[in-house]
DNA sequence: ACTATCACG
DNA sequence: ACGTACGTGATAGTC
């Protein structure tokens, strides 16, 4: 078989991967998107080609020959951005650490040493790759020459192969006479000026009458359009130059011969280390066993059961066991590399067979942990001798297999271990952990089985349904040691096994619970609001005089800013603001506005909760919430479907909603709630001393930063005043700035300022606090809770300014609301068990960030209010007291 | 699929 | 000269 090469075109892949992979940055705040981009195609085109030789070419910084004709034509090229121009020196050390050839050359550019080195590999018989984003290189384009252009398609590369015959039969053009195509329409990315008014449309039909430029001057005067042919009568010169410039050289005298091009040793030490300090994780996987690494371990289906059996017994054996079941279909299981099974629950193997089974597995680690833990005497060493039933996703697991509820700490979830290691990823699929933890790539669900369900798939295509999850569990065995190498060096192996495992097992029981929601008084609810809408919307078609949808922004921004010209219009992209801030404003001067207001107001209540919640509660007469534990960059938690963190509390025609929830038969409710957790946070975090010792003469906080800002006497604080100093507070949580803080006030940024000054000239603990948490998340690309819970803030070191202040206010919102969530995760953990020792029947059911509301036996009130209260106020022991506010009612509303 | 708006902490 | 408070999720309208 011919001998392979592949060329890569450097700079325009790493432009290509600088904008289609999300920013991302190394502890020392370089940018390493591009590089990381670049590294994943090129892997996949030495996995897909398995070439003998490859090489990159790169431009030099000087502009060539062939731009400086340009150049004196039209200006220059766009700089690159600072972000990218930082990786291109780093993209040529690891090539240069991985032995692979890159080429650059004073007077040339990388098309030129590409097309060169590829006319002359294939003269000797070797098949071409030719990687480029650009679209230049199709000219190069033969039968043993092959040019791939990869489209990033949202999460995926796809890749466009031309040989010769693909660009005839894309472009009607030979690959030759795709220079003068291009010439006719210019290229303003690469500087090709082009003949005016020739476009994409125009330049193809004319080369495909003519197929030349000097054929289509030949015959000028057969073009029919009057203002082409006038523009080509006017442009002959620039065609020319265009033609030139266009051209790639594919002779020149480049230095590099095809034997510096062939492969070695990619996988080396000084690649190792490089690839540890961009914090490339899931690419160091391929040093380890670079050779064996491209094949995923064979799948076995086993319906036998005496097979199932002697399964279980070998992996009994192991000290780690992965295992995902599929759906209902049956249960993939994995304890090594060698081998990944697959078992259909089918026959006398039921699903309760396999459960069992695993339960059994789970019994004798537990049995071995304890022994061991207790050897240990808590010492260090003992996580690497743990053994653990590995998964994904525990909490959606637990919904099949019950039996796992009775052990937590032999369950390891790489799912939750990827979510901390990086909060920001919007999802964490399987397959995404595959590929960034373990350099595999994974076809997804829906690419090989499309809608089909788990037993459908399972029926029609039975092998690729047993490698799909076996291959799965594969996956989850190989990241264990990943994930958890990287918690123990990220520090946050303890947050791991202390706070968010635990947690996980305490939302999947509220989640159960689930809590009561009344639909007849839903109902009821909903028909008052449609009385009061219903009058509204007629009152303001009337003194609008003409009907139009209340619901569209656009339509009403129209109305109001157009037809009525009110004052103070234009603000979004898209047309009129008529957010509430803008609105509020107007209300006191036009009765209208504030109907609007009304309207709205009314509006969202029915809509997103009067009508939306009575299509959440199930059977039962319970709505069972989701909490999400993956999806906040802070550490909360989220709730969806529906979302129970946010039933209205500020204005009493909302908050009535909450008489809605009730507790059951025999029950009351009893919420308890932090006070201002975050402030109290802050004071210990930046362990200022005013702060600190108005907490602990437990004065009214805002009440006391009032009367030290204002310079006033405490008792003398007016309300607003009060407001004003509370509003402040609130702002340095989100990380403070004057244009926020005179928004929310109403008042100009000038005043803003002097009360920020104030306050820190007050706190100047609070100052030297958030200076230091900035100046230290910018030092490491991340900031820490207390309890090392970490948040990556690339955008400190973003070129953008608006970017940048808005990484330093996150840098000091992040920790204090992030403690804030660890926190109420512990004090949820400690309540529980209390709660399970206690043997009580009451439950917690919701929590609303520094609120638990829990169900509780009118026999159990007493015990239930003093584990809230020791468990909560005892979650945390800082600098200031934890406070607690405990209500109980029959309803959500009087409980609050 | 995206934008604007608004509910909560 | 720019155009922002931090963290979420649901709905309706618009493309």
């Amino acid at each position: 078989m011919a001998e392979k090469l592949v060329l890569i075109d450097g700079h325009s892949i790493l432009n290509r991967a600088f904008y289609g992979v999300p920013d991302l940055t190394n502890a020392k705040g370089l940018h390493t998107n591009a590089i990381y981009g670049f590294l994943n195609m090129m892997f996949k085109f030495l996995e897909e080609e398995k070439p003998d030789y490859l090489a990159v070419a790169f431009d030099l910084k000087a502009p060539t020959f062939r731009h400086k004709m340009y150049a004196a034509y039209k200006g220059t090229r766009k700089p690159m951005p600072k972000e990218l121009h930082e990786q291109v020196p780093v993209m040529k050390e690891i090539l240069k650490a991985m032995d692979i050839l890159t080429m650059e050359q004073e007077g040339y550019e990388a098309d030129d040493i590409l097309g060169t080195m590829a006319k002359r590999a294939e003269k000797n018989g070797i098949e071409v790759s030719l990687v480029s984003g650009d679209r230049d290189l199709l000219q190069i384009a033969s039968d043993h020459i092959k040019i791939r252009i990869p489209k990033t398609k949202g999460a995926k590369t796809e890749v466009e192969d031309y040989y010769a015959k693909d660009v005839q039969e894309k472009y009607h053009v030979s690959p030759l006479q795709f220079i003068e195509l291009k010439a006719l329409m210019g290229d303003t990315a690469d500087n090709i000026p082009g003949v005016p008014k020739v476009g994409e449309k125009t330049a193809s039909s004319l080369m495909e009458t003519y197929g030349s430029i000097e054929g289509i001057y030949a015959h000028l005067d057969e073009i029919s359009k009057k203002s082409i042919r006038e523009s080509l009568a006017q442009s002959r010169e620039l065609a020319t130059l265009s033609k030139t410039l266009a051209t790639i050289d594919t002779d020149a005298p480049v230095s590099y011969t095809l034997e510096q091009a062939r492969i070695g040793q990619l996988y080396t030490p000084a690649a190792y280390t490089l690839f540890q300090e961009l914090e490339f994780r899931n690419m160091l996987g391929r040093f380890e066993h670079a050779e064996e690494k491209n094949a995923l371990p064979e799948c076995r289906i086993i319906t036998d059961m005496q097979e199932a059996e002697s399964l279980f017994a070998e992996l009994a054996q192991k000290q780690t066991v992965a295992f995902y079941q599929a759906g209902e279909v049956g249960i993939a299981l994995c304890g090594g590399d060698e081998n990944a099974y697959f078992l259909p629950a089918q026959g006398f193997m039921t699903i309760a067979y396999l459960e069992g089974k695993l339960d059994g597995l789970r019994e004798s680690f537990q049995r071995d942990n304890d022994a061991w833990e207790k050897d240990a005497n808590g010492q260090d060493h003992v996580r690497s001798v743990r053994r653990q039933l590995v998964t994904f996703d525990v909490k959606k697991q637990l919904g099949a297999f019950q039996c796992l509820l009775s052990g937590i700490r032999e369950f390891f979830d790489v799912k939750l271990a990827a979510y901390l290691l990086n909060p920001l990823r919007s999802e964490y699929q399987i397959e995404d952990i595959a590929s960034e933890y373990e350099g595999f790539v994974l076809p997804e669900y829906k690419q090989l089985f499309g809608k089909l369900t788990c037993q459908e798939a399972f029926a029609q295509k039975e092998e690729a349904f047993v490698t799909y999850f076996g291959n799965i569990a594969s996956v989850i065995y190989n990241s264990f040691q990943v994930l958890t190498d990287a918690l123990q060096t990220e520090r946050m192996m303890t947050l791991y096994e202390t706070i968010e495992m635990p947690l996980t097992y305490v939302l999947y029981h509220m989640e159960k619970e689930g809590v009561i929601v009344r639909a007849d008084e839903l109902k009821a609810y909903s028909d008052l609001l449609a009385e009061k809408i219903e009058k509204l919307q007629q009152q303001i078609y009337e003194t609008v005089g003409e009907q139009f949808n209340l619901n569209s922004p656009k339509q009403l921004g129209v109305i109001l800013f157009e037809k009525l010209q009110l004052p103070g219009g234009k603000k979004t992209k898209t047309g009129y603001s008529t957010a509430a801030d803008v609105l509020e404003k107007l209300a006191p001067t036009y009765p209208v506005v504030s109907d609007i207001l009304e309207y709205r107001a009314l509006a969202k209540l029915k809509s997103t909760y009067a009508d939306g919640l009575v299509e959440y509660i199930r059977e039962d007469g319970r709505i069972h919430t989701n909490f999400n534990q993956m999806i906040t960059a802070t550490g909360r938690i989220s709730s969806t479907e529906p979302n129970l963190q946010n039933i209205p509390m500020r204005m009493e025609l909302g908050r009535m909603i909450r008489k809605v929830f009730v507790p059951k038969e025999g029950c009351v409710f009893m919420d308890a709630d932090y006070s201002q957790i975050e402030l109290r946070i802050l004071a210990h975090m930046s362990g200022d001393q005013e702060l600190i010792a108005a907490y602990r003469s437990s004065q009214d906080i805002h009440r006391s930063t009032a009367s030290k800002v204002f310079h006033v006497p405490f008792e003398e604080v007016t309300d607003l005043q009060r407001r004003n100093a509370k509003a402040v507070n609130f702002g340095i949580v989100y990380g403070i700035s004057s244009f926020g803080l005179s928004q929310d006030l109403s008042i100009s940024r000038k005043e803003a300022e002097g009360y920020i000054n104030q306050y820190f000239e007050t706190y100047p603990g609070i100052k030297h606090f958030l200076d230091e948490a900035v100046a230290g998340a910018r030092q490491s690309g991340e900031s820490r809770t207390l309890y090392d819970r970490k948040r990556p803030i690339p955008e400190l070191h973003s070129s953008n300014f608006m970017q940048r202040q808005f990484g330093e206010r996150v840098a000091m919102n992040a920790p204090i609301q992030g403690t804030a969530a660890d926190i109420m995760k512990i004090a949820m953990i400690r309540v529980f068990d209390a709660m399970q020792k206690a043997k009580l029947k009451s439950r917690i059911l919701l929590q609303v960030h520094d609120e638990l509301l829990i169900e509780v036996y009118e026999d159990e009130i007493d015990v239930m209010k003093q584990i809230l209260t020791e468990h909560m106020k005892g979650a945390a022991q800082l600098a200031v007291e934890l406070e607690i506010d405990v209500h109980t009612g029959s309803n959500w509303y009087e409980a609050k």
